[in-house]
DNA sequence: ATTTATATATAAAAATTGCATAGATTTTAT
DNA sequence: ATAAAATCTATGCAATTTTTATATATAAAT
């Protein structure tokens, strides 16, 4: 099948994932060659030989967005031979966490956010890929909170829930949220209230500023401190 | 740095982990050509183009042992432009579980096993590729009874008590660990006993037979079944 | 006054932790 | 040959912590 003169190519593919409108959702860009020609797929390119996985993703998530200091994971690499119809690539995917306040994109029709609830027709195993991002984010959430990755700076209890519900895809009694969020190392109770258009102001929280370009390979659960 | 008419090679490189003599060991090469000639290294090879990466690993697996229906899981993908001294060279590194007692190595001085607390100099990064698969081992433990994949078919508690021990690098209480371990979904409470040496004869337990090929990369969870 | 979102407490159930003694068999001593 | 000692197996309970379930008052906008 495959003619052993061809080589490996090797990509980097990044799901960007965001909370826009009430949902869930991943950064696409509509392809304008062949293969899969007109079909969308995940910000991605050739990891160049001067540099390392880490640095081809992040440089992939500057190409299409302009963040900085960003949750960026190496997912899993994907490396099928039939994946590419043309080609023999494989390729390291990540998934970074992102405020979507914090993006700009070129707005361009051929770069755009879609629910990851309501994905359009995907190139080569995309769809697989934004699946297993989901999963590998619910298992981080699970051990420490990095849902205010998605969050603006400062955040209500009911925003942080609301990530929550949207990754876990579930709906969280407040209660026993708000006591759990509340315990959470790391979350600082601002002086500060909304005083936005609604009803009750509600209180703001923040984060405590991590380092996230340290080695997240070697993610550490984060000890209960007492 | 790099002349960019240079291509990337893929390799995979398998981290394959036992229990042997009371500790945790790691099956290592010796290298016979340079780079770091004699140094040890875990096994690899590159990936062919008609296999994907999971097929690369077992068949890799497979030229160093004699095993079947191993616990194999992709661990990481390593990329430092400079991890291979003379080449670009990329490797996705897998781990596996196996049963020292299932395994047949070819026995020349250049295969053997090596504690994991007490590695030799080792070639490349793989040094930091074995630390990694110690962790990702951990976690895995924390979700679910994969030690039992590095125990002989028909184990006493005892015995997994010592595999989590070495594997947590901590000691567990014995009542505690008992109760947990008699809770675990797929144990098998067996009617038999060890007749071997020692003093009191301790009871037999097995693992209901798991399909281990499925999806490792979508490894799941295990639920509590009440 | 009504609406809407924020905010809060407690009791029950479940899971985890810490801890001590008796039983079965082999080995050793007399 | 018998008794005593040694060694490993096996087991229960109370205290603590964590999780789960549930209902009402408060602050601001309309």
């Amino acid at each position: 099948m495959f003619n052993e003169t061809k080589t490996h190519e090797i990509t980097v593919d990044v799901v960007i994932l965001t909370i826009k409108n009430n949902s869930l959702q991943v950064l696409l860009v509509k392809r304008t060659n062949e293969p899969f020609n007109g079909k969308w797929a995940i910000p991605g390119g050739y990891v160049r030989l001067s540099e390392n996985l880490d640095e081809a993703a992040l440089r992939v998530l500057k190409e299409k967005t302009a963040v900085d200091n960003i949750y960026l994971e190496q997912l899993y690499t994907f490396g099928d031979p039939l994946r590419h119809p043309n080609a023999r690539v494989i390729t390291c995917a990540y998934f970074a966490l992102v405020r979507s306040e914090d993006i700009k994109i070129v707005s361009t029709p051929e770069i755009g956010w879609h629910k990851v609830s309501d994905l359009p027709a995907l190139a080569f195993d995309h769809k697989e890929i934004i699946q297993y991002s989901m999963k590998r984010t619910r298992e981080r959430l699970e051990i420490c909170p990095v849902a205010y990755q998605l969050l603006s700076e400062k955040f209500t209890l009911t925003e942080m829930q609301k990530a929550y519900e949207l990754i876990m895809g579930k709906k969280l009694d407040k209660r026993n949220f708000r006591k759990k969020a509340l315990s959470t190392d790391g979350l600082i109770e601002l002086e500060e209230y909304t005083k936005s258009s609604s009803k009750r102001p509600a209180r703001l929280y923040t984060f405590e500023n991590i380092e996230l370009n340290s080695k997240r390979a070697h993610f550490i659960k984060k000890e209960k401190v007492k």
